[in-house]
DNA sequence: GCTTGACCTCAAGTGAACTTGAAGTGGCAA
DNA sequence: TTGCCACTTCAAGTTCACTTGAGGTCAAGC
């Protein structure tokens, strides 16, 4: 069988090395041997970094990926735990759509300031109750 | 008129007096004199903290609140910026969707591993190749 | 007048997720 | 055999948004 040494693992994947190594550390993959000092991956490595990715992406933290994707070697997903983010995946998204129409009012609103818009000020109110309270954010672009 | 001081500020907008002195550091707000030591604040900073929170709550940082939300001393908002704003929450709603339908999807499936499952291999598949790419946080709670 | 304690300043710490740098190693081409 | 250089380790640095701690001040109440 054919291993991948982590140049290739990286680029096959686009995680830089220095963050597969991070992972390796944290326990979150594992490699097979080595030639020399070298890291070989075996292929699957590549699905399980495809695996953090889907978590990282429905918000989990990395350590939340090694406890809940991968209890112990091959990844055994707790479904209720799919389900429930999924859930909280759907609270997120009415925040965040209820974000957008506000800020897409305000943009479109002819109020001569913001502040003096209902509607902004309704918005205003939301976020500043901590009816909104969370946020989007992107990942630092990798 | 009447002043509030900085603990009045904290308990009025929940926001802990030592993230409004961050703040102030920041030029994010301002404080209108010192009674003694203490911070006085005027009422207006209120709305300041919502539009703060606001911004926070669309994704912006800091940063790009200090110098989007507030360009010299009143805030005037950009209203492409809004627009702006509104669009890119658009696209996280859609991935965010994805995500979710996906994840609804794996819980439910009944492939024994879900990686034998074609559904998730598909999301799988998007969350490598960096479609998704982006993720949805939540703030520390505060 | 004196104590109290909420406020002050400034520096350092926190946590997540990595990245960067310095110094070292070893497989492979010439 | 030599030399390259991509890899290695380990420690420290980075960013964001604050929080925490130590040591200090002063308006107000008794």
């Amino acid at each position: 069988m054919k291993y991948l040494d982590i140049a290739e693992v990286a680029q096959r994947s686009g995680v830089p090395a220095s963050a597969l190594r991070f992972y390796e550390e944290k326990g979150l993959i594992a490699s097979v041997g080595r030639n020399g000092l070298r890291r070989l991956f075996d292929a699957e490595v590549l699905d399980r970094l495809a695996l953090i990715a889907l978590g990282r992406a429905a918000g989990f933290s990395l350590d939340e990926v090694a406890r809940v994707f991968t209890p112990r070697g091959r990844p055994h997903i707790d479904r209720q735990m799919l389900a429930d983010k999924a859930t909280e995946l759907d609270n997120t998204i009415r925040r965040l759509s209820a974000m957008r129409d506000g800020l897409r009012h305000a943009a479109a609103c002819s109020a001569s300031s913001h502040l003096e818009c209902p509607t902004f000020r309704r918005l205003l109110g939301a976020a500043a109750s901590g009816a909104i309270g969370k946020r989007a954010k992107k990942t630092p672009a990798r």
